[in-house]
This record gives C-alpha cells, structure tokens and sequence, in this order.
DNA sequence: AAGAACGTCCGAAACGTTTCGGATACTTTA
DNA sequence: TAAAGTATCCGAAACGTTTCGGACGTTCTT
C-alpha cells in the first residue's frame, strides 16, 4: 500500500495541507506574479509555520546553479593556512550571504594537485563560481576556469596582462618603489629584499617595484642585495636570513616579501645583538595580526584582506547575477609605520661573519629593466 | 526534434560511448560485484578518459546525503573571526576529506540568530554532521541538533552533564587550579580574575577551577577579585582593566580567561605604567598566534587546536560511517611558559587611583561552592 | 456578442543519479 | 533432462524541485 500522505517537509506535502498543486505553491514561494494575493498569503504562512526550506540539492539539481561560490585552501606543508584566512573568510561569506549565495571551502592537500580538486569542484557542479588565492604567474588553474567558462575572482593575479578575468591584487610595485623613496630620505644605501623562490606574481611585482625605483634615483651608492628563500621551509628561512645579516656588506635595511619573512628576520636579529632598527630597518608586508606584537612593532603595509574580501564578493555577485564584465582593482596598501624603520646607521656595520648561503644572490641592479606598473581600477565589457 | 546524443559528461553519455545501460555503468562505478571484470575495466577506462564526475546534486538528491559537514561561523560584532580560525578550519577540513567528506561553512550574521541559519542548513539538506564552537551553558543549538536527530560535535560543551553528543574540550579548570597552585608557590596572594558577562561553559569550568583551588588552600591571606567584561566589546574592556589595574588592592597576579583579554591588559599595563611581570603576573588562554609575539611574551595555555580540530573530524567520520557512539574528550592544555609571569612582588602596592567601574565585583571567596570537573574520555554506547 | 486579454491555476516533463526487482543466458546439480 | 543456481546486465521508479505550456473562467474591447 502507497503512502497516501507525501512525504513531511517536502514540497509536495505543503500543496496538499493547502489543497494547492505543487505548481502554483512553488511559484508563490518563488515570488511570481500569477499567483492571487490570497492564495499567495496561504502559502507564506503555511510555509513558514511548517518551517518549510526547499531541498538543496533538488533545487540544484534542477536549476543547475548550486548557490555556493567556492574557495580553495591550499593547505601549507605544515598543514596550516595564511595567517589572514580568518579575515578573508569572514568578509567574503559576509558579503555573499547578504544576497542568498554561501561559500563553500575545499582545503587542498599538500600532496594533492589543486587542479584536480578544482576539477572536481567544479565538474561535479558543487559550486558556480570559485575564489581563488595564491595566483602564481602562471596559473593553471586560472587557465582551466577561463576555458571551461566558469565565473571566478582571484586574489593576486598571473603576470600576463592581457589576460581577461577579475581580479583584486595589492599594488606591491608601489609600495615597494614608495618603501625604498622613504628610506632613501632616511640615507639608506644598502638594501636587502628578502624575496621567495616560488614564482608568484606578488613577487615579480615588488621587486619590480623596488628595482625601479631605485634604478631611476640613477645613484652610484646604492647597493641591493636580493636573497630568495623558500616560503614555507622555516628552517632554510632561518639560514638564509642568518647569513644574510651576517654578510660583511650587510644592508642597513631590508625589505621583506612577506610579514612571515620578516618576523623570522626580527627573531634572528636579537638572537645575532643587531637592534632594530637602529642597526637595521625591517620592512614587512600584510599586516598579519601578529606583526603588531613583534617587538619592535613591524612596520609593514596593510593589505585591508577584510576590504578586499568585500570587494570579492561583490565582483562575483555581479558575474553571477549577469553582468558578465569583469573587474580588475588594484588596490594601494597603506603604509603602517611602527617600530622597525629609523634613519640609517653612520659608519661601517662590523661584520660578525661572512659566509655565502647557495640561496644567497647579489643581483646587478643594472640587469633590472622593471617596468612600472599603473594603478588603476578598469573595467573590460 | 529531441537530441539523440545525451548531454555530456552524464553517466547517460557515458553509458552511451560504451554501449551499456546507465545502470551497469552506474554499478561498476560504484564498486559494485555484479559486473563482470572486463566491462568495469571498460567502465573505469572511459570515465577516467572522459574526466567523468558525477553530479553532486543528482546523487544528493537520491541518496538523501550531501557528503558535507557543515561549520557554523558566527561572526563578531566587528565581524571577524575567532584567532585560532586557521588553524581550525585546516585541520577539519583535512581530516574530513580523507575519508571524501567536504567541510561547508556557512557564517551567521551578528544579528541574526544562529539557531535560524543552523536550521536552513540541515532543513535544507546542506550538512550531514554539523560542527558547532562557542557552546553557551544552555545552547538551544544542541538541543535543536539533539531533537532533529542529527549527527554533530561540539568544540565546548553546555553546562549539563547529564547531555549525552560529542564534544571536545581543554580542562580549563584543572588549567586555573594547577595555574592557581603555581602562582600561590611563587607568594602570590592576591588574585585578579578577568572573566566575560557572556554565559559560555568554558567560562564557569575556568572560574570554578581557580575557586575551587583557592577555597582548598584555606588561607585566609588569600583574595580573589574578579571582573566580568563584554568578550567583544574592546571598550568597555579597556575601561575594566583600567579601573582593575588602578585599584589601590591591586590583584599581584591577573589570570585572564582569555588571550585577548591578557593582550589588552598588557597593553594597559604598559600605558599605566606598571611593569610585567614583576609587577604583575599576567596569565592568558589559547595561546593564539599574537600570544608569542607580545611583550613580555604571554604566559598562557596552549589549546592545540589543530589537534583538537582532526579529532573532532574523526569522531564526525565514526559516526557518520555507522558507529553510532557518542565520544566526550577533555583535553589538558599545556602550559606556555613564558615571560609575564614572575615571583609576587614584595611590599605593598602602590594605588595610582581608585575608582569602582560598575561591572567590576569583589566575590567574596567563600560564595564559590565550585565542584571539580573530573577529566576524562568517556564513551557511551 | 464575439473575440482578445488577463488572472489564476495546474499537469507533466525534466534534471542525473541510485537501486530494487527482475531478465537473460549460461553453468551446475540431482 | 529438468531444475536450481550463478554471473551479468538492464528497465523503471524514485528523490524534490522548477518551469513550460497549456486550461479554465472572468473581464475588457470594439
């Protein structure tokens, strides 16, 4: 014997405690016109007296939309996160919740390809567009989602400029050309840029940056030194940067890729008897929580992930809602001056010891034919 | 005119390019021993080929389950997230997708209520198995999860032994007992508890750890004052330190209940003039990232979160995979030492001001009828 | 008064998968 | 040789929703 009475909670089972077809109960909750006012008030409150919500993955199923926007997590080899997920978690479900979308995360293991996550991601239809982080200078990922048509932003971007998908990055070629302005004020000469191996766009940018700037002071004194370090290796991090202020030339200020990179400077700093920041000026980038407590306080640029995350959102808001431009925004970090910069030291640093570090490369500044990047905020039909 | 070739990348499609029912290509997917050795070769040959994924909601939809566990993320006042976030979510999340389960997360505005979204999540079908964090004493989200039946583990508990689900927690008070017997040893007589209005669990287990052994000391030397402030509210907190620290019965020895409340008092402190440690003790809980970049560096607990995190996803797996036991663990934090904390300072002290902020109370010891939460992991059938 | 226009409702198909209950052909058993 | 068993495959229903294409009755137009 049939169940006479449809399953509770379901679609079906309101029609008929309303003696309403499915139909016409699915079009007034949907919010058409051609359902009577009254019918349409029956409906409302029989639905929400039943506490009805519509099955995800019925709707899903139909529509072919699932409402989820989904975020990749690379995870790191110590299996941890950025430091700012937090904040960038936060803006970007906020602002996707205000208009009925949710995010819907994957981490990726570190063993694991992201592509093929991605892949499945996206294939098995379990999110409509995607956010994605870490954006290398050539990104595969980036590739797949623009030849599969699949709506997406990124964080950061790849280095071709060309290239026609939305992104929101940091203009770390400012910053850093700006940075170096500042403390060529302050008589700096002897420059490191403690930089990453991997090839990142934010890399290519900031020390771009950085080499512009100071190819166009057009001044014989200037030295730079640029030490790349594997990102998330602690452990060679710590060596490079040891020998790095343990050069005889060492610089008397050092700009760091990352805030990460430049607390792990701060740490072997005091281990080494080099005070910051009268011997040395440290410089980070990010503004992640902790760099606020280093000691001294970092001075670093200030990402605003929160206001970005924001602005994320609503990019992809405006991708999946139809209007099919994309958004390119670069955005200019704000400088946090804490305790880490001063005026360059007088006379010649003492060296403590001189060893070359394989990683370790002193670049001629000549070779560095950097070309500004334009800030700007445009929007492509 | 209908198509004759069905849409690609279905199992229809599939079926059809090797000239099999959906059933059968359905069936050696799914590892079934009804189809003969060469077909599922066949099958698991072209599906790879095909980059085949199924459809996550045709398959959700058939077999009721969504393969997802669903996090709830309130968000704060100033709409952030919890410090220890990161840590969280990766730990989860790769847990989870070892054994192919998703994490979903889903953020609940600060004004609407949590409950509203937790239901439109399992209503909906999104989640299998729900997470929660910042469990209250009478959490109506347990009791909803409780009712509907549906799997979940807590990060916390509520208050009420007797509940029978899954939780996970740190011992916070065998934590302020034994960090109560430390700091006794090293004379400190007079106690600061910095506690929160709001009525979370973790809160009165703390409060109780540190009464109950204070009350088991039975010195009559012994004085214990303690502050409750608004967890969120960085204002009113400033204002409470503030009046706390400038109390003529200064506390020599300041617990706080958690790392965030500490870093604001050492932030005071420094303001005011008071020297950590040794003229306060100060003592955290979490250990959060910004913990060990502080000056001095906090003396805190340490809740391993990321272990804590892939034990939480272990015990979703279990019972999600049919063992249907609940599993309560309580984790012993280990403590941080490090620099805020010191031997009592001899000598009276000396009061900078005294007035009496209204949230500011003085508890008369003997009031605590607080009973020892026996540590244990515990499983019920 | 006839037809158009409108307001309100509904039947049925479709989305892509899983799975129940056979169906078919071949092999073994008695 | 007939019955029973086995290996392999498939048809069709079901999951709960959305939406296309009407159906029906009433009102407006001319």
């Amino acid at each position: 014997m049939p169940p006479v009475v449809p399953k509770k909670g379901t679609l079906k089972a309101l029609a008929k405690t309303l003696d309403l077809s499915v139909t016409t109960v699915s079009r007034a909750l949907g919010g058409y016109s051609d359902v009577a006012p009254a019918t349409l008030a029956r409906v409302l409150e029989a639905a929400s007296k039943a506490n009805y919500v519509p099955n995800s993955a019925a709707k899903m199923l139909v529509t072919g939309r699932s409402g989820f926007v989904g975020l990749m997590l690379p995870l790191r080899e110590s299996a941890t996160l950025d430091p700012f997920l937090g904040e960038y978690i936060a803006g970007l479900s906020a602002g996707l919740s205000e208009r009925g979308r949710h995010l819907f995360m994957v981490t990726v293991p570190v063993n694991e390809s992201e592509l093929t996550v991605l892949k499945d991601v996206v294939e098995s239809g379990r999110a409509d567009a995607i956010v994605l982080t870490r954006i290398a200078e050539q990104d595969e990922r980036v590739d797949y989602l623009i030849k599969r048509g699949v709506p997406f932003v990124t964080h950061g971007r790849t280095v071709a400029e060309s290239a026609d998908y939305s992104w929101i990055d940091t203009d770390g070629f400012k910053a850093f050309a700006d940075m170096f302005d500042c403390l060529y004020e302050l008589n700096h000469r002897r420059f490191g840029l403690l930089s990453i191996v991997e090839p990142m766009t934010f890399r290519t940018h900031r020390e771009n940056g950085l080499r512009h700037a100071i190819k166009s002071k057009n001044d014989r004194d200037i030295h730079l030194e640029v030490c790349q370090v594997p990102r998330f290796n602690k452990q060679k991090i710590v060596l490079a940067v040891r020998d790095l202020l343990a050069s005889s030339h060492r610089p008397t200020a050092l700009l760091c890729l990352t805030d990460e990179l430049a607390l792990c400077v701060l740490e072997q700093a005091v281990l080494m008897g080099i005070k910051v920041p009268e011997q040395l000026t440290v410089i980070g980038f990010d503004n992640i929580p902790e760099a606020k407590y280093a000691t001294p306080a970092l001075t670093t640029f200030d990402q605003s992930t929160r206001h970005a995350a924001q602005q994320m959102s609503t990019m992809l808001l405006d991708i999946l809602d139809g209007n099919a431009k994309t958004t390119q925004t670069l955005i200019t970090p704000s400088l946090m001056k804490r305790g880490t910069h001063a005026v360059a030291p007088v006379g010649k640093v003492s060296s403590i010891a001189t060893c070359q570090h394989p990683v370790l490369q002193t670049v001629d500044i000549s070779d560095a034919d950097a070309s500004p990047v334009t800030p700007f905020t445009k929007s492509r039909s």
